[in-house]
RNA sequence: CGACCGGGGUGAACAAUCGCGCUGGACAGAAAUGUCGGUGAGGAAAGUCCGGGCUUCACAGAGCAGGAUAACGGAUAACGUCCGCCGGAGGCGACUCCCGGGAUAGUGCAACAGAGAUAUACCGCCGUGAAUUUCACGGUAAGGGUGGAAAGGCGAGGUAAGAGCUCACCGGCGUGGUGGUGACAUCACGGCCCUGUAAACCCUAUCCGAAGCAACACCGAAUGCAGAGAGCAUAUGCUACGCUUGCUCGGCGGAAUCUGCGAGGUGGCAACAGAGCUUUAUGGCAACAUAAAGCCAAGAUAGAUGAUUGUUCUCGACAGAACCCGGCUUACAGCUCCGGUCGCGCG
RNA sequence: GCAGAAGUACUCAAGUGGUGAAGAGGCGCCCCUGCUAAGGGUGUAGGUCGAGCAAUCGGCGCGAGAGUUCAAAUCUCUCCUUCUGCG
């Protein structure tokens, strides 16, 4: 599922991380779209096991901050860029970046 | 005060808001679940280099092969770890470092250079003969040169020249005495002296069954799919064949079936509790042992600890559990405690 | 998570204690051709540091660092990197 978002999904990127989106088609039982489903994607050559797990909670806290506004039936996958493993990235930061990412990708509301 | 040596501890703190895993705590609910509370990464969680627990393998047996360790004595569940001690090396010293058994059990290897590498006369030295400044024969391991290594080292005597040929001292070897649990130390005597390499084969001593939680057990779509086998006598044997550690013996199974593939889930797995942690006492030089009191402290299954704001400081290193312990190794900003050494100054 | 294998020029690699670390492709130049490819001939660099006007000579270099040995790409240990297998 998630390989096929890659390969077929349009795409976008901000400074810190590549945004991948594919429309899910399958549906709940009674027929409404089925929550949209992300994926984490950090290449071990970027940072080691410690430096990876920080940067997942990063991702993860600016999508959870962007939930509110989310569209359902998508399948999103966020990928790590390098600059997201210096120091002193801010949350809000990735958070801004990424609204804007995912709004021109058709996410959110 | 300065320069060091050895050992240990710690690994930013606090508050508010939002968010996450677990929960055999409380409440609500028929249940799913929710609310409140509790709890939530490391000294290395890492590398996977050793040692165990645990699990499975037609119960685990013998021999060979293979692997590991290596002074000695102890600690330990065990170890290649730790402690003590011996020997050697380094440092003025505190102290540190050492894959530290055997080269007279045997075999192999030692390129090049060099006359000669486990045995040797190239130059030289000495003697004799020829002959006239060279040659032949003999003696010689003191000197030269080569090499990582050249027949124990050094001095004296001795001699034609020399040589453990003789002697003193030192080193090594053997025998005996003394001290020590022992490695070993030390003393006496003796003969006369042996190249290096076992991280080359090997010998000696001790230890080792194999695999690993992706082990393994259970539920299950499911009376699933694919392949192999089905001999000879007759109610039990023999054999093909298969399993058992690489091989042999031995053992087991033996026509009953066997092998491979096959979605997911539960247990293993941590809320039973362990070679467990903390403190104190006793024994021991110490590693550690024993006893008493107290404590229960992560448990995911795509994988939980983060974000924001504010305050403070020395402005925060290396880094994230995946079955569990004991070590080793490697990475690491700072702060701090204890013991000790050397040098300088003052009393 | 567990188990294993391998690192030698730009690439593929041989070498498994002893001088100067084979060989092939590649690369440069020449011939052939109107031109190119193919083919033939020939040469080169082995990386780096130092000495020298130069020819040349010397040291360190086989993933990195220690050790054993007279001598290490080779033997031992510790790291690093890459790859493979196991549901």
């Amino acid at each position: 599922m998630f390989l096929k978002a890659y390969r077929k999904g349009t795409s976008g990127v901000n400074k810190y991380t590549a945004v991948y989106v594919l429309k899910n088609y399958r549906t709940n039982k009674d027929g409404s779209p089925m929550h949209t489903k992300l994926g984490i994607a950090i290449n071990a050559k970027l940072g080691k096991a410690c430096k990876r797990s920080r940067v997942k909670r990063i991702i993860r806290e600016a999508y959870r901050a962007n939930l509110d506004k989310l569209r359902d039936g998508y399948i999103v996958i966020i990928a790590a860029r390098a600059a997201i493993f210096s120091k002193n990235v801010k949350s809000t930061d990735v958070e801004k970046q990424l609204s804007v990412t995912m709004s021109r990708l058709g996410v959110l509301e």
